[in-house]
DNA sequence: TTCACATAGAACCGATCGGTTCGATGTGAC
DNA sequence: GTCACATCGAACCGATCGGTTCTATGTGAA
């Protein structure tokens, strides 16, 4: 005798329901660690409402990266911007926001690329592409506040410590890479 | 009615076949994306072969990985090494030579960094963090011998750049992310 | 009170997974 | 010629996969 317990029965709150947790459960066990299956009964959810919801895997996935890229576009552009208005300012507070990132006990690499790195075709890959130039933006636009003389080319190499130091801090375990890079970064913007 | 075709019948020769096989299969298609049996059609030996020699698929995996961290490391050693005895010219070879390897169209990012991010746990992860200790073993030796005060940070950061520069390479197709690094690098190397 | 609907829970589907086993066949050393 | 052995090809295993469909049930608005 199934028994619906009748929980929020407001379809945006169990999409956000499932969208949030499942973006955990990605993260943490990897976009094929986790069946669907196991993901329903984790969230508390019914296979049918996920996929009213979102149709298919991808999908969800598709939309998991999406809201995680918005996310952190956002925590990191207002992590420059809660620094003033100086870039060299900004810049250390990018790079001190990372490593407090990479110190959380569940960090395990940035969510985005790890999916891309598991799906080399199909929708990650344009998600972290999306994801990169979101950020080089922002890295760049510091650049060119600082007056350097290639705001273009100094953006990018800022772009390659940001994502060399996390990559080093998920698979060297070095918690303080982003304060090692912090100093190279700011030497670079310094011409 | 099977029929053997009586190959090469030497069990060496064999395993190197496999392992040679199913390096570009996992790099190209991910450790997931393509199983034991297309595996083994695609290279064109029986199951039976295979687990005989491997045992499991981690196990495969596994030495699919070592075997690569060992080619990989040697590359960019003797990279280094062919650019004579001047360190600057040691650290630009190396990224010469990474610029060369984005190029190539079957690059897809580093194999072994790719599968440490499939599998949260297990060898990938063990053999990807040997695999860049050896590479900082490379840069730092760089950074030494061209009098940095501080080779241990240089060493970490140049190891950031390299990292950076392969995953920008993969994930934005930027195939001179290397040349761009390299600058960098060389500033950094500059003190 | 009525009724459209969101949901739970479970059964079910075909496909694929990693892994095992077996018989047939050819090889190469003795 | 004999024989241990490496190999193939295929059948087979239980488990899991993503996805569909069904019934029953509680919700909330009309």
């Amino acid at each position: 005798m199934p028994v619906a317990k009748g929980a929020s029965l407001d379809p945006a709150h169990t999409r956000a329901t499932i969208l949030d947790a499942a973006t955990d459960l990605f993260y943490a066990r990897g976009l094929d660690g986790i069946g669907v299956a196991e993901l329903c009964t984790t969230i508390g959810v019914s296979k049918e409402t996920l996929y009213r919801h979102f149709g298919a895997k991808d999908k969800l996935v598709q939309a998991v990266l999406e809201s995680r890229s918005d996310k952190v576009t956002r925590w990191l552009r207002s992590a420059a911007e809660s620094a003033g208005d100086d870039p060299f300012d900004q810049l250390a507070a990018v790079f001190d926001a990372l490593a407090g990132w990479h110190a959380e006990p569940t960090f395990r690499g940035c969510a985005i690329l790890n999916a891309a790195a598991q799906q080399h075709e199909g929708p990650p890959r344009a998600v972290a592409r999306r994801h990169l130039d979101r950020r080089l933006e922002l890295l760049t636009d510091i650049a060119r506040r600082a007056g350097v003389t290639d705001p273009t080319t100094v953006g990018r190499q800022l772009l390659t410590l940001v994502s060399g130091a996390t990559t080093l801090a998920d698979h060297r375990g070095d918690t303080d890479a982003a304060v090692v890079a912090k100093q190279a970064a700011l030497a670079l913007l310094r011409h």
